[in-house]
DNA sequence: TCCGTTATTTTGAGTAGTCAAAATTGATTT
DNA sequence: AAATCAATTTTGACTACTCAAAATAACGGA
């Protein structure tokens, strides 16, 4: 078993990855910034991970998980991504504050404990922010999601993934009715304004900068 | 918020306290065997608990809880011992493995957690095993209750509580029907043979010696 | 090519928790 | 009172993780 440090620094690995091309290395710099920990801790860290196979490093040259790395990541992230969903289905808690708490809880719950969640329910593929949910063997769903600055004006689709985990965001953005599964109307898409307007379901015009725009991923709705 | 190494010492201390007369302090050895630790660790911790105002400690004198560290020590009684309860009744484990995963979980699960818990099971009293959750404020409810060995003959009985925790005897207890709510006839107390003969509901005699007897604690059912 | 900037690595030190083994204490026996 | 024994405490050392600060390497520009 390993360590929740350790498991810190495989998720952590696993996602800037994932939002890099997931091909290249990761600099110790950007993961020592991820983790909130000073460059030379998260490279002494790396070295360990290193002599125990979860990682290939050179000095200088970045980091990348080894095959096992990736497995025992994607584990760490399954944990993480099912607690969420339980947290909000069973527990009732607001989906801006599950992400904490599964901070902590993925370093603790027991694959047994983890089966009994996976299996009432449902064995989910979508976490509550739309972010996809390991299964048992480490495969991701993947769907190819836009953004909202991507979308072509006067396009509907359906909200598939917030990605912004701070409370913040999450609450100002199920205030504005953008979560997972509500439907929208592309009203204008405005580079020069960095603005993008959207109509809901209410029929309101709602306008948000390009920064928060980028966050909420979306799929096209066959219009009908 | 403590660790959960100091979570542990005050749990273990709480709970040998308890065993003994509540009153008399507990010694480093004790408290070393019970936490599976070496005297001289147990030692060292136990001043560190003494400087946080947790402990009352003098050399050679033993350790005892302080108002402090006695009401930080039964949150974490109650944290595991509804953890427990959760897991039997909303996940649906077996009683027999939910102590070992609630040893990990306690030290993880938040107040706000533990109150969507606390609520949806309707704020009980009693964990899977019979032992008293500690409620929000600490207070434990107290039961009088007899163990087998202490019960008369031809005596009409409730099984309360079973107070071994390992899954070896849990699952004896539950496979001889002695599981808390199931009642019993009390056939004979023997002695001289270190045994107690039981009829349960099936009708079927059950014979077990005095240790294991010991650990079923009963309440005396107005015979009707 | 040399210089300066920036990222990275190394080093020394600190905290929390642990063990093994030696030293101490207190109590018991003689 | 002295010797013995068991429990307890002290000591030195080790692991895992961390930071601060100094040393090193790499890269781009003059």
């Amino acid at each position: 078993m390993h360590s929740s440090t350790t498991e810190n620094y495989l998720k952590h690995l696993l996602l800037l990855q994932q939002q890099q091309d997931d091909e290249s290395p990761v600099s110790t710099g950007k993961l020592a910034t991820s983790l909130e920990v000073t460059p030379g801790t998260a490279t002494v860290m790396v070295k360990g991970l290193a002599e125990s196979g979860l990682v290939d490093y050179e000095s200088r040259g970045g980091v990348r998980l080894t095959r096992s790395g990736q497995k025992a990541a994607l584990d760490v992230l399954r944990r993480h991504r099912l607690v969420e969903l339980f947290l909000v289905r069973v527990l009732g808690l607001d989906w801006s504050e599950v992400h904490e708490e599964a901070e902590i809880l993925e370093h603790a719950v027991s694959e047994k404990v983890l089966q009994k969640i996976d299996l009432m329910l449902g064995k989910p593929a979508f976490d509550p922010h739309g972010d996809p949910i390991p299964d048992a063997r480490g495969r991701l769903a993947d769907r190819r999601l836009l953004s909202l600055p991507e979308c072509k004006e006067g396009q509907r689709v359906e909200v598939s993934r917030v990605d912004d985990q701070s409370p913040q965001f999450l609450r100002f953005a199920e205030g504005r009715g953008l979560t997972p599964g509500a439907s929208l109307t592309i009203e204008a898409v405005d580079e020069v304004a960095d603005a993008v307007t959207l109509r809901g379901k209410g029929g309101e015009p709602l306008v948000i900068g390009f920064a928060a725009a980028k966050k909420i991923l979306v799929s096209p709705l066959s219009d009908g």
